[in-house]
DNA sequence: TAGGCCATCTGGTCCT
DNA sequence: AGGACCAGATGGCCTA
């Protein structure tokens, strides 16, 4: 439909007309002042990027304009308006209009071309933030804003030096997020947070999960916690089957996950730090080369002192923080996760922790 | 159907 | 002059 306005500029005078709102009474807004001049001949004149305030207007270079002279489209005469002022219009040959439609139609191409990386940059960044859903992504300003609370959280972890409570730590996360978001995060985080909790502490989720995100209405928690997934022995993972994914679709993205294998992923961007056990669910046979990546991406934050090549967690955060009866270990960006032979051992030791 | 989100077009401004 | 960036406008799609 814009393509259709673009191709038929004599549409454009209407779109101009809704652009060019005048909300400032001094008229110096520039979109004030082309309302000001917006008659039709102007619009003969300054369609697209005919508008003679443009630099390209003034070049004075253009073999066709030579000898064409401005014109005052007979607006001295109208009404009581003031004389336009500045610099006069050239009219507009058909060389012009169509050099002027190339350049819209360069520039346009440019925009969509600029949107798009930006975008892409943004899917990037739905990757590393603890919450990733390829069903239900998050929008870019939900993205943004949980991004800087994740940012924000890592900091207070770097600088404490203390493990967070979990509780703690998903508020954080969740400030200034709309309610559906929040939901979504705190579904993630418990979810991930739920391959910790023992069978009994699976049956009687109704505790740790209302206890835990009492804060914000979570609509799946029953659901979830009384899911098949829950139950002892099952070893499919839950987190497929609810669409729902911290990292774990973006690390080890499922075999045939089709933008885990699509050629635009840049590789593993996933969080290696978050609130979740994801880490742990890894199963030992698939140790793709992105997966091994994606281990060594994890490396990046287990290189502080104290941590261990081995799949032993380090306590750096010691043990407080514990609420709720659940203890936030898997809040552990230090742990060292990096060799996925050593998962198993790793998990055992979150569960272990988790268990005390 | 209203509202949110998004993609796109567009013109203005600044910079090289 | 041309490109990058920005913000406003617009219409489509989706969901509650």
């Amino acid at each position: 439909m814009l393509t259709r306005l673009f191709s038929d500029p004599s549409l454009l005078p209407d779109v101009q007309k809704y652009s060019g709102w005048a909300e400032d009474s001094d008229g110096e807004s520039s979109k004030v002042k082309d309302e000001d001049q917006d008659t039709q001949d102007d619009m003969e004149g300054s369609e697209l990027i005919g508008d003679s305030r443009t630099q390209s207007e003034h070049g004075g270079d253009d073999d066709e304009d030579d000898g064409v002279e401005e014109e005052d489209d007979g607006e001295d005469t109208e009404g009581d308006r003031p004389k336009k002022r500045g610099p006069k219009k050239r009219k507009m040959t058909q060389a012009r209009i169509e050099r002027s439609r190339m350049r819209r139609v360069k520039a346009n191409a440019r925009e969509r071309t600029r949107m798009h990386d930006l975008n892409s940059a943004l899917d990037n960044l739905r990757k590393v933030v603890p919450c990733y859903s390829k069903t239900q992504k998050l929008s870019k300003i939900e993205t943004l804003r949980l991004a800087k609370n994740y940012i924000w959280a890592l900091s207070e972890i770097l600088r404490s030096g203390k493990r967070p409570d979990l509780v703690a730590y998903v508020q954080t996360l969740c400030k200034g997020l709309s309610q559906p978001t929040t939901n979504l995060v705190a579904g993630c985080l418990q979810l991930n947070s739920r391959n910790f909790l023992t069978e009994q502490q699976c049956q009687d989720g109704g505790r740790y999960a209302s206890g835990s995100f009492s804060m914000h209405s979570y609509p799946y928690q029953c659901a979830r916690l009384s899911s098949p997934h829950c139950q002892p022995g099952s070893n499919s993972h839950p987190l497929r089957t609810h669409g729902y994914c911290s990292t774990y679709d973006s690390l080890y993205g499922g075999s045939g996950s089709p933008e885990y294998n699509s050629p635009e992923y840049e590789g593993p961007l996933s969080p290696p730090l978050c609130v979740n056990g994801n880490f742990s669910l890894k199963h030992q046979g698939s140790a793709s080369p992105e997966n091994e990546k994606g281990y060594h991406y994890s490396m990046h934050y287990s290189g502080l002192p104290g941590s261990r090549p081995t799949g032993a967690h380090n306590l750096v955060f010691g043990s407080s923080g514990s609420r709720s009866g659940i203890h936030s270990e898997n809040v552990l960006p230090y742990h060292d996760m990096h060799l996925h032979h050593e998962r198993a051992p790793v998990y055992d030791e979150l569960n272990a922790f988790f268990h005390n």
